[in-house]
DNA sequence: TCCGTTCGATACATCAATGTATCCGATACA
DNA sequence: TGTATCGGATACATTGATGTATCGAACGGA
């Protein structure tokens, strides 16, 4: 952190200084790439001078960390929810459908987290945090997945819903490549929707 | 080009030396990311200096592009040749198996493939390449599978021999994110195999 | 409202990277 | 082998980004 942990006394000011440059350092980064980014060019975006900049964090690779988090937690409510939802219907589709349109919403977020990909995969200690996030959306996902059925109706190969789950995972990291290449996002929908039909439901379409 | 187009006479140092930044650069851009690494560093590693490359190239955008091309193309040569095999056993295991052990073979190459995707993903003209790129592997992929088999054994969501082959990707894709963060590649093979298993062999693990 | 603290702006010093202009040794071809 | 051309090294000018030190204004607690 920018700041010794001696206890001070944290203006609300000083709050929405940080998320107003956190926000702006969202939009840069999707739209440049966080390697092609200046901190002065994210000032400028939040509309603060980089004095503000350097009070709130020591580096930009700090502030992308802080930003990571920040969205990835907000996503990882997101898919709960959507999954936690118990209707009468408590069907295998309609659980994708939903999923699918949290994943997929903008690809700006795509871009940033594909950035921080890159990023991860050369530095451990940053991976670690990411294979969390992963794990705790892979988690949501099976216990859906135990939930709604019998193990039985997944295909064998992927051994048991752990598997599974981490199938939907990879479905989904896929789909993203594509989206991220091309920029069709409701094809990009209905596409993972059918892989994830294929990997999860066994060739019949079962509807429990 | 870094180089107008009056014929001029090509000499084999210079063939060399750009072969010699190449491979540089490749392993530099490995090493730190494509967003970190100065034209500086790859002419050090290479072992020249500035003047050789403002020689060869007119930016490192240049380079990164000439390079990936190189390298895409010979992923491609090596993944039709394992495909193209036509042995006794014309099953998708022995398929899934080799063409699994040829994009998987380095970690490095992974990288160097996602700094580039990253980047395309905010230049349509560069992006163009990588997804012609990919269509080429779908075509091998899609041209294996036509071969193999009565397509009438494919999950019918994935519609047709194209369908599956698109998946094929995105679950090579998806493996290859997992793969950048933990760094295990045995790991990674045997779940491209089981998910690629469970994409095209919808449930019974049929061989012809 | 007053006062001590905190926040962010400004100005400055520094460093790293870029691109260009020039020059000399290497290379191809006669 | 001689010579015209090419390739890469060197030196320089310039730019842009970084980090720090300082200062005035905003803020919160009394």
């Amino acid at each position: 952190m920018a700041v010794e942990d001696t206890t001070r006394r944290v203006t609300r000011r000083r709050v929405r200084t940080r998320a107003n440059l956190l926000d702006a350092a969202f939009s840069v980064f999707a739209a440049k790439g966080f390697g092609r980014v200046s901190i002065e060019e994210v000032c400028e975006a939040a509309g603060y001078s980089r004095g503000a900049f350097y009070s709130n964090f020591d580096s930009l690779d700090e502030l992308f960390f802080a930003l990571y988090q920040q969205r990835a937690d907000l996503i990882a409510d997101q898919v709960s929810g959507a999954l936690a939802v118990d209707g009468p219907g408590l069907d295998v589709a309609a659980a994708v459908d939903r999923v699918t349109d949290v994943l997929l919403l903008d690809r700006d977020w795509l871009l940033v987290k594909t950035d921080f990909l890159v990023h991860a995969a050369r530095a451990p200690e940053v991976a670690r945090t990411l294979l969390e996030h992963r794990a705790r959306l892979r988690r949501a996902v099976a216990d859906r997945l135990a939930r709604t059925r019998g193990h039985a109706e997944l295909p064998a190969v992927l051994v048991d819903v752990e598997g599974a789950a981490h199938a939907v995972v990879a479905a989904y990291d896929g789909v993203t490549v594509q989206l991220l290449l091309d920029g069709d996002l409701d094809r990009a929908r209905v596409w993972l929707k059918q892989l994830l039909t294929a990997l999860l439901t066994d060739g019949s379409d079962t509807t429990v």
